[in-house]
DNA sequence: CCACAGGGTGACGCATAGGTCAACTTGTTT
DNA sequence: AAACAAGTTGACCTATGCGTCACCCTGTGG
């Protein structure tokens, strides 16, 4: 009972477009299956592609994106293939964690910049939003 | 004696070239000041510069960097600005928010890979690295 | 005076990440 | 049979983010 999608259904589940899925099979993100000339995709499939889409929001390109996939496929049994793995997740470790401290000090300046203009607009009688919920919906 | 760059010492000392400059002054990213015609950057421009790169390491395209870099010139003295900052402020934060909890969620991933890459070599006796320091440099 | 370095402005080129037809096949419905 | 929905491929189009000329100006040293 593996559950199978089309391209549709998947695009319209994970909020993408069918044109973005099959691009992401044309440069090899992921394989779905056939039938016949349709694509079949199983839940390995959509947990693949989001992966890709984490990574797009962590603003990787496809190709990056690729070379993470490839990580998690590559062959561990081979000592040659686990020293490569090894080092290329370090790097990639790496690369997150500098990620990272530019996002928390993105975080830090833009939260410094909330408090100046709550105070700005208390000052001026504005009831402040002490909710963090948007107030610009 | 505030320091004075030109576009080619300042590129050097970011690492960019010199076109990727122009090219962020031509859609409004930075104004430098001008001797003639002859681009000068002062300190502030240099630190803006910087903010540009930090927001290309997150990811962010150059339009959503300059919105973000409007965030700091925003006049808070007007409520209607200071009200509007805020909303905007509070929706890059959310987003920001958003893309740490994809960034820890990887990184957890890439440490379980290294884990098991290592676990996999300590197996067949090729002793593992245990510093984190890059091993395919 | 002449060369040369350093800077400037176009203008074109290129890769990435898809959107947007167009034209066809296939299975289903009526 | 005819129409329709859902797929497929292929070709072309578009916006970003620069790289790469080509060509021009200008100040300085020899």
């Amino acid at each position: 009972m593996t559950e199978l999608f089309s391209v549709n259904q998947l695009a319209e589940a994970l909020g993408v477009t069918p044109r973005a899925i099959r691009f992401y099979e044309v440069k090899g993100l992921i394989q779905p299956r056939r039938a016949g000339t349709t694509r079949v995709f199983d839940r390995r499939d959509r947990a693949r592609l989001l992966l890709v889409l984490r990574g797009k929001r962590l603003g990787f390109s496809l190709a990056e994106i690729r070379e993470f996939l490839d990580l998690y496929d590559t062959d561990r049994t081979q000592v040659s293939q686990a020293t490569m793995l090894l080092g290329r997740v370090r790097t990639r470790i790496e690369e997150l964690e500098q990620q990272r401290r530019d996002l928390d000090q993105t975080l830090a300046e833009l939260r410094a910049v909330e408090r100046e203009a709550q105070g700005a607009l208390r000052q001026r009688g504005a009831l402040p939003e002490t909710t963090t919920k948007n107030a610009a919906d």
